[in-house]
DNA sequence: ATCTATTTATAACA
DNA sequence: TTGTTATAAATAGAT
């Protein structure tokens, strides 16, 4: 649907494919929002780009809802029956949200700091490379500014101090 | 796109959702699968039915992997570290613990990010440069290596398709 | 971003 | 469900 019938392959021209990945990515999620509505489905939509960046879309119940729902449904397939189940009740299940969150922090933590790196796909690789170069001109920019501001701070202090040894050494001589 | 115009709105004819619904379905994997394709990313789907069946679709990756990263990055970004206000005594201690370490991480994770920087010291923005190179190092490294053994591999099948034209050419002329 | 020539998806029908 | 067809919708390339 176009002027052009589709190839479908990999657009190797940078331009043209993110254009074309925003354009569906548009097309996608109204998609979903219409079958969503239509027929009354739950869905999730989990879009990365090429560069590491996320895309989420849900209709019909929350990402979260949705994604708890797959879990269930995925372990209650074939996977293992799900073991750990803290005795407290209420309490089990906000801590064991968190305790997630930490562990999933803590990956990215660990990614980001060049560890455990041998877990990782080329593309995921790439768009941490792409996120750390960008992390690090900002610092870099930041420590420069820092920098510049501090000797600026110096030079002002050093000719501060300068005056008043002139001051002192006119008043030195004025005494002799 | 059909004789009608659609109307944005549940359908009610059970039947004609139902056939809607499964077009649809079909519809929507096959553009998840070209945007992975033509745009190089990773895409999950997830449908649940109105009668709660579950469909799913990944492209780029696996499902797992492509929720694992979900989490990784929806966690670190932005989420807020959840309000959750339980009285019970015992729980609140140990969510509140969890929450501040939550808090701990994202700023770490905000840090490494290049974000939040003017809050740091010279010192510190030193420290997260070496840190932040040490890890484009160590990610590079690796992304190479993967690449490198990508190469070997296509190198290899490439070789093996050439053995099997000429073989299928031989054939084709000893049956001509 | 916007436009438009085309290709694609799909609603109704069988 | 599967296939066909008339049309609505999405979008590739251009602006």
């Amino acid at each position: 649907m176009g002027r052009g019938r589709v190839q479908l392959r990999r657009i190797e021209n940078k331009i043209r494919r993110q254009v074309t990945f925003s354009k569906r990515r548009t097309g996608l999620v109204k998609k979903v929002q219409e079958i969503s509505v239509l027929c009354d489905a739950d869905v999730a939509l989990i879009v990365f780009s090429p560069k590491g960046k996320l895309f989420e879309y849900s209709a019909g119940s929350s990402m979260e809802s949705i994604l708890d729902r797959y879990e269930r449904c995925s372990f209650a397939g074939q996977n293992i029956p799900t073991p750990s189940l803290d005795s407290q009740g209420e309490c089990s299940t906000e801590c064991s949200k968190l305790l997630r969150m930490i562990d999933a922090m803590q990956r990215s933590l660990r990614h980001l700091k060049g560890e455990e790196v041998d877990a990782l796909s080329i593309r995921e690789l790439q768009g941490l490379e792409v996120q750390l170069d960008t992390s690090l001109k900002r610092i870099r920019s930041r420590k420069n500014q820092l920098m510049v501001e501090s000797i600026t701070q110096l030079q002002k202090k050093e000719k501060e101090l300068k005056e008043l040894k002139k001051h002192l050494t006119k008043k030195v001589k004025r005494m002799s």
